[in-house]
DNA sequence: AACCGCTTGTGAACGCAGGTACAAAGTCGC
DNA sequence: GCGACTTTGTACCTGCGTTCACAAGCGGTT
């Protein structure tokens, strides 16, 4: 009973696995039906060992001396990720940043809807974004119980960030996906992943800084030939 | 002078740094002028004996049986991330999640300042969008050049990110943060730092997933990947 | 001035992820 | 039908990151 997982798949893993299944979308796309490891590790950025290795934490999946279907590679992929029907999303706070997520089309076409937009701003309610009504916070509890959504996305301002976090979870979301720079406290059995966007530029600039004041870098001139677009 | 860098600060460590930062910078409104590791790692997330670990990259920074000054750590994060002035950067492709950005206030205070945007739809150009005109792609290198830009940000369409990536190496630009779900290759001395908002969402529906699917036994039913298309 | 309690800083062990190298396996060519 | 080539799948190793646990150091107190 409790001991039915066969493997379990790092985390670290299973977002690269989501790579995969992009670049596997363009190669059906192109028409390829086969792909080799090489390939696909070279079009995700990624080593190819190591692609192997993630996708043998699905079980064998390839065909030896061949290489890995297309189709039944994303079959695979998709069904492992738990995007195999449409996923339904909420998002709270409809400012600049959540208007622009609203209204991607990427996500509808990765298997994730917004059934639900939420804003506390009088002004904001009503607007059409993405195809989708803006409705006032207060419905939060109905939208989520109605359309039984089980991920949410925060893009409220920090301060207001733990409070909706708070109402999602008691509503039922146990996935959250946070824009807002806090650290969000949630009980045990709820998901959150943060995306700290300030967090990327330091980290950068930190990285800048280093290769300037750090080793005597001038050693490697080695012009790599950017290759890869294909 | 500053005994140069013994140590060598991991990738994972500076993320959180910044972080910290942030936290600080709460704190030195609230008037604190002293905190204890266990305080600022609650609400920062983290744990805080690695907390400790993290700000002893940089040298002993807190006094035993008190704490860490506010202001003090303040400063050492700020030169130890390289933004103690700020940093002037460039972003390409100011449509919905490109104009979401340069209008956003956060990264100002944080110490980067978008000096350039680019777009290469004429409609968009002239637009003020967060105190900076939209200018022609064309002048992405003498923007570049002008300002000594060190961070670019990608906000395009994939199809063109690699591209305009190439133009920013280009014209010297060793950072690049990349929004397009693209891997984009670069030569070496140049760091990337990719975010990918769909990578972040099937993460969670994986989770999501599992913990339903964990304790049944959920075996895919795939049995041979054999039947290739076309 | 010396003790005591609190907090930092660090040493060591653990677990995990990534990379390399090799063997298994299946297909294509003859 | 058989050999050889190609590519997968995996075992081993190395390095990094995280956590636990403890000794060192400082302020406050008597
Ligand atoms: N815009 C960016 O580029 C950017 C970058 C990094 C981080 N962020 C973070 O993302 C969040 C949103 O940023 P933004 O630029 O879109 O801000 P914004 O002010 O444009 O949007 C915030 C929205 O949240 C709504 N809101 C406020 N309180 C609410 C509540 N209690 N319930 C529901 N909705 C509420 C507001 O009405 C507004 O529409 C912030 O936390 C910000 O720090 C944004
Ligand atoms: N909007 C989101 O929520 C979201 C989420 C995840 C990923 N992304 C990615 O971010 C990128 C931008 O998304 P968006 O929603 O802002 O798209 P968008 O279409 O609104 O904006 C793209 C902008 O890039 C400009 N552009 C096109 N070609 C260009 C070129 N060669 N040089 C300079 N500028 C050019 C366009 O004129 C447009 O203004 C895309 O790669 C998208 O996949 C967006």
């Amino acid at each position: 009973m409790t001991q039915s997982r066969p493997r379990i798949v790092p985390e670290a893993t299973v977002a690269r696995l989501a790579v995969y299944l992009r670049v596997l979308a363009g190669l059906a796309d192109g028409g390829r039906s086969h792909v080799s490891s090489g390939e696909l590790a070279a079009a995700a950025g990624v080593n190819p060992a190591g692609l192997r290795k993630d996708l043998s934490y699905l079980g064998p999946c390839g065909v030896r001396g061949v290489g890995y279907a297309v189709a039944g590679l994303q079959e695979r992929l998709t069904a492992a990720l738990g995007v195999e029907r449409s996923r339904p999303c909420v998002l709270v706070g409809i400012g600049r940043l959540g208007a622009a997520l609203a209204d991607y089309a990427g996500f509808a076409s990765r298997g994730f809807e917004f059934v639900g937009l939420l804003d506390a701003d009088p002004a904001r309610v009503g607007d059409r974004v993405g195809g989708c009504t803006v409705r006032p916070i207060e419905e939060l509890e109905s939208v989520v119980a109605g359309t039984r959504a089980s991920i949410g996305v925060i893009t409220t301002p920090a301060d207001v960030a733990q409070s909706v976090c708070d109402r999602l979870v008691a509503a039922g979301v146990r996935s959250i996906l946070n824009f807002a720079p806090v650290a969000l406290s949630v009980p045990a059995g709820v998901d959150v992943r943060k995306v700290d966007l300030s967090v990327e530029l330091q980290v950068l600039a930190f990285l800048d800084q280093q290769r300037d004041g750090g080793p005597p870098t001038v050693v490697v001139p080695v012009p790599v030939p950017a290759g890869g677009a294909r």
